[in-house]
DNA sequence: CAGTATCCCGACGGATACTG
DNA sequence: CAGTATCCGTCGGGATACTG
């Protein structure tokens, strides 16, 4: 079946079979964000419970400030996070994830788990192609 | 158990259970390079089988040529996929997922699949969150 | 403690033109 | 068809300094 384009059994998946393609713009857009740098990372941390801020700035280790509180407000608005201060000095204020989010600590997880699993595979491919040509 | 930290089964684990802590570096950096913007779309693309260039210019639709040659070039490197050139005329190049990369379309097309299901939900509080306040 | 504001640089990434 | 090369704007993201 080398493309079995035409027919209408294909013609409601688009091309990409996973992908809808009408929903690629928005599929794209949502993995960014959910993708990008830190979010991942966070989600991740916030698995066994509330964090603080700076409690996630010390997991998370290499983040700076800005992309944190950055990242943390980004998850927020999305819905995956909640964002709970307390009105005492000094100031706390401690994140979970919603259900929401919670949802995607298991992919999250994997995503991670594969990624401890085969990195030194990939640094091993990365570099012979770096050094071989 | 508020924070149980200090005791020694936690020590094992580092901050953010699920990463080791000594591999956040390196977890960071795959994941940069597998959450780009483009890399999951084009493994889940190639689940089927076997894709040309121009295959995937279409299936993935909005990228463009420098960052499809770039971003496939990468995920080559990485040994995620293999380039298979034809010295034919019209020339024509199949790009495959590796063993490698095959271990990870699970993963991105849970995740996808996982957009896909909550895109509205997510829109929903990006929204209230954008008018409200 | 929990951020915000500003500066600034490099990478991302699109458009276009050209090549084997 | 399957790219590469160049230009160039935008944005991610670090460093630093400041605020409630």
């Amino acid at each position: 079946m080398e493309h079995a384009e035409g027919s209408a059994a294909a013609a409601s998946r688009g091309p990409c079979a996973a992908i809808p393609a009408d929903q690629m713009g928005f599929v794209r857009q949502i993995l960014d964000r959910v993708g990008d740098k830190w979010s991942m990372l966070i989600i991740a941390c916030l698995e066994d419970g509330a964090l603080r801020y700076t409690d996630l700035q010390r997991d998370v280790s290499g983040i700076s400030q800005r992309m944190l509180s950055h990242t943390l407000r980004q998850l927020q608005q999305d819905g995956l996070i909640t964002r709970t201060a307390y009105a005492e000095v000094p100031p706390r204020v401690e994140y979970t994830l919603t259900p929401l989010g919670r949802g995607l600590i298991d992919i999250v997880k994997q995503l991670i788990g594969w990624v401890s699993d085969h990195h030194d595979e990939i640094r091993a491919h990365r570099d012979r192609a770096a050094a071989g040509s």
